[in-house]
DNA sequence: TATACGTGGAA
DNA sequence: TTTCCAAGTAT
């Protein structure tokens, strides 16, 4: 791979390291300077940050640790509880590995984190990049973690102009020419994707304070702002359905765990249809129980996922239930006992203060 | 290799 | 309003 200029890596390292030393943000996660870090805290940290920006995930951290302070504690949570506490977050599969790997940890690991890739790889909800991390920043591994901030400085670096995802094969190999050797690899690792995350930004990069701007391609070529080309996404349709706000009177309504696999798998929700593209055979959809007096509250909730964008109208209605599986008559204020995602929240929301459903 | 899997903030 | 995207993993 090509550069402008041809610093020597050693160079680069300690241009990198040392401008990390300067400019390393604190997060409730990081130890200070010089101390190494919890292995249970790093972990916890790099499954909360996948997809997942640093401001959402810090109070998520913070309730994390003074709730189960130590991987034991959180392996002998219930997994309700652990989905509770993570609603909101997204990705709730990440949820399920994290307590299915504590338990893991404490299990067949007697409470220590494996210190090798390999050993972490094995665990779930640890991949390449989870695994690199953790291996560097916990145990100064020299292990490369290449996430989406390191994907981008490289690309840069070396004017790598092929479209990821295609490109990724070259980004690992010019992340590993860049990191390699280094002397700290757990400072390394962070500074690295501090770099992308602080300087080497998706728009508008500050490259007059990269500590890299002499040796990088992209930045000499003018197409710093233009990298990584990205291959385009496939349209997002449109699913339509209704959610139910059934009151009982006594100030609450009813939730229910979700059955099935995949989206929500686990988490609580208001009874709904199915989720389908066509809009008129939606608003045929009966409710999912047997109900009495429906009536349509005249809101919908829209929600966008990675993958398809929802738009549910909600209805209100009464019903004595006992079908559904996981049913709960629940309060207003009893509802952070649950886990319950934010679109279901949204709706809740729409529906205690819009109309007060009607009580029996 | 491609697709499923959440959410909130910025431009 | 729309689009992009943020410390990816599992299948």
């Amino acid at each position: 791979m090509s550069r402008p200029k041809k610093t020597s890596v050693p160079e680069l390292q300690s241009q990198l390291l040392t401008w990390f030393s300067r400019h390393r943000r604190a997060m409730p996660w990081r130890a200070p300077k010089g101390v190494r870090p919890d292995p249970y805290h790093v972990w916890l940290s790099e499954i909360m940050l996948q997809q997942t920006t640093v401001v959402t995930v810090g109070p998520y951290f913070t309730k994390f640790i003074q709730k189960w302070p130590t991987v034991q504690d959180l392996a002998k949570a219930k997994q309700d509880d652990v989905l509770a506490a993570w609603a909101g977050l997204g990705y709730y599969a990440r949820a399920r590995n994290l307590h299915k790997c504590a338990i893991e940890v404490t299990q067949k690991h007697g409470g220590a984190f494996p210190r090798t890739i390999e050993g972490l790889l094995e665990l779930p909800g640890i991949g390449p990049y989870t695994a690199a991390a953790i291996a560097s920043i916990a145990f100064d591994q020299p292990a490369v973690a290449v996430d989406g901030n390191v994907e981008r400085v490289v690309s840069r670096f070396f004017a790598i102009g092929e479209p990821l995802p295609f490109s990724k094969e070259a980004i690992r190999k010019g992340a590993a020419e860049l990191a390699l050797g280094n002397p700290h690899p757990g400072d390394f690792t962070q500074a690295f994707m501090e770099l992308g995350a602080t300087v080497c930004t998706p728009r508008k990069p500050k490259c007059v304070l990269c500590p890299w701007r002499e040796d990088c391609a992209a930045l000499k070529k003018g197409i710093a702002e233009e990298l990584p080309r990205k291959a385009p996404k496939p349209e997002k349709p449109v699913r339509y359905g209704k959610v139910f706000y059934f009151a009982n009177g006594r100030g609450e309504f009813l939730i229910h765990k979700r059955q099935g696999q995949g989206l929500y798998e686990g988490l609580y929700q208001l009874p709904t249809t199915e989720w389908i593209a066509n809009r008129a055979a939606a608003r045929r959809l009966p409710p999912p129980v047997k109900a009495a007096r429906l009536e349509s509250l005249g809101a919908e909730v829209r929600h966008s996922f990675t993958h398809f964008d929802l738009i549910l109208e909600i209805w209100t209605g009464h019903t004595k239930n006992t079908v559904l599986a996981g049913a709960a008559w629940v309060s207003a204020e009893n509802l952070e006992k649950y886990a319950l995602p934010t679109l279901m929240k949204k709706a809740i929301r729409l529906c205690s203060q819009g109309k007060p459903a009607k009580t029996a």
